[in-house]
DNA sequence: ATATTTAACTAACACTTGTTAGTTTCATTG
DNA sequence: CAATGAAACTAACAAGTGTTAGTTAAATAT
């Protein structure tokens, strides 16, 4: 048995299908044909198409912002901080590559649960700005503009679940390491 | 007199509401409210809904295709050409930054022209990457995963959209040289 | 064996979708 | 002044939307 329950199978299909045309472009009878079931017989497993969204994202950002806060406040320098940074996205990503992506481009059409996730992703994104500006303070970043320093890795972290479903056999360990690098000292010689 | 033609309009109109929901999420009769008249009348001025997906998608790539040829033949140096390429960038993006969510998210419900722009797009980051591999082969670059180099800064260069229209009264110089310096350099001290 | 639960089904609903046809309004042109 | 053309309108279409109601068949529990 691959799925513990048929509600746990009809999201891990709409994850999918969300993250080839997104969720508005995906009808419920499209998830219930690529499950060989008819559009009615979701409804036996769950409330609305909604909820399958919220499921999908809230979980995903709570992930992310829970351990964002442990990264903040354990006592290691801040270099060491935005490595465990990038280990922690290609964590969930790489376990998570399709729901990725409806986090990245669908989390505008949740309706009950927009709120909350905004909510999550300021508290993720104030945390990752603590991190950086203390980084500049104790001199271990360059001084520089520190929200393009922000918005460049997190643009990169955020642009993982495209990528990384694409590489087969990757050593996660070994990658997480290449990207730390790359992101943290740049590419010139 | 703001837009050349009706046509236009209707265009950057679309582009502003695709940003926001999407293209599967904007209907005909969302677009024409938005103008103060009804959907049919649209139909005056344009073929169909994918006429406007794809006017916003196709002019987009091939300005980042035609112009990614020209630094790539150009006789500067690696390092040169990439902050070219962040120039570039950042050109396009600051004058189309609601176009742009189109060409990052909606490619996919391109019909007619969906071919053309994967070839648009393959040829793009077929020249990314030779420059990044000759930087390296010519020892301007570190010696490290080119692919994950290209991911890096591409990433970041796709993700402007989001980022630049919240920067009311930018200095766009300013501001590619800084993310240069990111990109190329890291933020490592 | 009987009763209950699970998970599928068919049929239908009210509404929304992109689009077409035909008409009207009105400024510009001959 | 009459004719033309642009650009709006109303009305309607066929297909598709999320969802509900009621039913059936098979597995499980009593």
């Amino acid at each position: 048995m691959k799925y513990k329950t048929r509600k746990e199978e009809i999201i891990q299909t709409s994850t999918i299908l969300f993250k080839q045309r997104g969720f508005s472009a995906v009808t419920m009878r499209d998830i219930a044909k690529a499950m060989g079931i008819k559009a009615a017989s979701l409804y036996n497993h769950i409330n609305s198409k909604q909820e399958i969204l919220s499921d999908i994202i809230i979980s995903l950002a709570e992930q992310f912002t829970q351990q964002m806060k442990v990264i903040k406040n354990s006592n290691e320098n801040n270099i060491d901080k935005l490595k465990q940074i990038v280990a922690l996205h290609v964590d969930i990503t790489s376990n998570n590559p399709y729901g990725m992506a409806s986090l990245n481009n669908d989390w505008m059409h949740l309706e009950n649960e927009l709120e909350y996730y905004l909510k999550l992703r300021k508290d993720y994104e104030n945390d990752f700005r603590i991190i950086i500006e203390k980084g500049i303070e104790d001199s271990e970043l360059v001084k520089g503009n520190s929200e393009v320093m922000i918005f460049s890795m997190l643009s990169t972290l955020r642009s993982l679940y495209i990528w990384l479903p694409k590489k087969e056999d990757l050593d996660i360990q070994k990658f997480t390491n290449e990207l730390s690098l790359v992101l943290i000292n740049g590419i010139n010689k």
